[in-house]
DNA sequence: AAATTAACCGAAACCGGTTTTGGTAATTCA
DNA sequence: TGAATTACCAAAACCGGTTTCGGTTAATTT
């Protein structure tokens, strides 16, 4: 059924050797040969078996990616670009990816483990970098080739591309210091993932570069859904010092927040502003539209991918690191100041007795006009 | 580095042919020295090499799924739960997922035929079926085994998952008949994918079910964006005989309809209803919130799993397809008819007018509110 | 013309497993 | 007690490639 060498080494008269020696390219078989085999190959659709290449080379010819979801409703939008990069970077080396999903943290690592040791991938690409992350634990061990998207302790002796998450938050909170934004607060994600801390530092570096001593930050984690941005919101806004500028770790809890302003009856990106950071399509169709950093998904898997085919096939290869900018979205969830925390607590206050009365008026209007 | 079943077998004074059989659970080893093999294994850390198990057994262990990414733009909310369902279901037999992404249609054929003929998988899972699917003809001549998610022609020869769309969009067409309305229009997805005359069948199948003959329909094509569906809607809803109830093959084109029905100054859910399929997040948090059908691609990627399990292990075993339906989610962007078409058309020739003198009134009143 | 050298290719070893074959020792049967 | 099983395992063949080794033939060199 399948056409192995053998068959075509006896289709050509020749033997196996010469066939396979044909097709690697080696020297010592002549031009005419080297044709006829290649021709051959075409005809009948011979491809080596890359199982049967395996086991005398020791690759697989393939990397891994071991992806966690957490909960059924997880979505992630540009799995798919984070993909293809890696997919279209390691296929000019004959490389196809491996994926597979954990439903544990320690799922996740024996995942990692026997998928080294059974040689079904020759490396990994580590999405989601964590504190002491325990994946590059154990794939040292094995001294297994590995790349991280994201950065962790210890950055100089691995391979790692990442955004500077740390300068998007210093310019997220200058633009929002440079309206005159005052009181801040921000919306941390998962804690135990290394972005986190990036993305704080970068406020809280923006904030002590500017600080006259007049701006209030609150600082927030596990922030990470549109129900936690939403609820954690609710609360600051309805407190004492509302913030007037919130920056959201995650667009996902940006989109809470929006959702959050617009509850109090107050108008996103004039009463409050917003900025959040990753570039998912609902946040260009909320209303406003969100602010947000873009992060080119399809970008990162393609760098992690060729990083990861230099430490697999140049040896002696030096490990790397790479830092690179997202776009600045400038929409309509942030502004100019329009009031000082104080001024917006009272406004907040007095809201719902103006709204009332305005309904009503509201409400008398549109009945008379429809009519 | 790494130990292999020799190392194994030195380790123990045993061949590695007894070793293998040990572990592979054949009779003719005496149970201590199964013990003793498992043991050791345990210890030393020793994992068969898949590579080579696979040149004896001539599988790969892996399956195949190859994705097409249209534009970087392209996001596939539930790529991951597809994914996490087929990897879940295929884990069980110690098998891995090779995902792959093609540029064109010419190199996803492609793709297809080298992974089969690399060995590098085993058999494919089918997503996005299309009419006289290529890779479906492709696959057949290699005599791969596929599952398809989707439906096409001939489909007994094959084994397949789907949702039923037709009766998904039977019943979404009915609840809008019986909602009142009777200017309906479909708003069709890609045209070349097989879902898509399964969708228009089920609007069509309920429309003839329905009709005493006052009931309209007009059908679209290629609307697989929100700007798609944005502009269609807008053009229609300006029409002398607008639609007031719109069914859309994707969410996204109906999350344009809805910015097109508000672009009006209109309400969605009263003046215009709107029904999607899919159940993507941004519907969740549009405004009103798309009613919709949503799909659960954990276990569509489950079931193809089984199933392609059940190809390639079971040898004999019978195609067999699965039919299942998907929630719908009743939300807020469809209801009992307010107006028919021409009242509708009536309504927002005269709208821009009622509008700007409503608006002035409305800036009125705000402004004497907030002194 | 003899001696080298180069060009070319077949044969064989090897990779790490699986599976078959065959042989020895212990057991059971007659 | 001798013959026939049975239990167990070593050895070898095999899977489909790659790579090394060695030998033959032709082309150069002396």
């Amino acid at each position: 059924m399948k056409i192995t060498i053998q068959d075509l080494a006896d289709h050509l008269g020749i033997s196996k050797g010469t066939v396979s020696r044909a097709l690697r390219g080696y020297a010592d078989v002549s031009a005419s040969t080297v044709e006829r085999v290649q021709q051959a190959a075409k005809e009948l659709g011979y491809q080596p078996s890359a199982v049967a290449q395996g086991i005398k080379t020791g690759l697989a010819r393939s990397v891994g990616l071991i992806l966690l979801p957490k909960s059924r409703a997880a979505s992630r939008p540009f799995l798919m670009q984070f993909i293809n990069g890696i997919s279209t970077s390691i296929a000019k080396h004959g490389y196809t990816l491996t994926v597979a999903t954990a439903q544990s943290d320690a799922e996740m690592l024996e995942l990692h483990r026997d998928l080294f040791v059974q040689r079904k991938v020759d490396g990994f690409i580590l999405p989601r970098t964590m504190h002491n992350d325990p994946r590059i634990q154990i794939l040292d061990q094995l001294k297994a080739p590995l790349v991280l998207y994201g950065q962790t302790e210890n950055l100089t002796q691995y391979s790692w591309f990442d955004i500077n998450q740390v300068e998007c938050f210093r310019r997220a909170t200058t633009r929002l210091l440079d309206f005159g934004h005052r009181h801040l607060a921000f919306l941390g994600g998962d804690a135990p993932l290394f972005y986190n801390s990036l993305r704080r530092k970068g406020v809280e570096f923006s904030i002590r570069e500017f600080d006259r001593g007049e701006v209030q930050l609150q600082v927030f984690e596990n922030i990470t859904t549109v129900a936690d941005g939403l609820e954690c919101a609710l609360r600051l806004l309805q407190s004492s010092q509302p913030p007037t500028g919130f920056l959201c770790a995650l667009d996902l809890s940006a989109l809470g927040v929006i959702r959050a302003i617009k509850q109090l009856e107050l108008i996103p990106g004039e009463h409050v502003s917003v900025i959040g950071y990753e570039g998912i399509p609902e946040g260009e169709f909320s209303e406003p539209s969100l602010t947000t950093f873009e992060v080119d998904q399809y970008e990162a898997g393609f760098q992690c991918g060729v990083k990861l085919m230099q430490l697999i096939h140049e040896k002696g290869s030096k490990v790397t690191g790479t830092l690179t900018m997202a776009a600045l979205l400038e929409r309509g969830s942030d502004g100019p100041v329009r009031f000082n925390s104080s001024e917006l607590a009272t406004f907040i206050r007095n809201r719902k007795r103006l709204l009332s009365s305005q309904e009503k008026l509201h409400r008398m209007t549109e009945k008379s006009l429809r009519n």
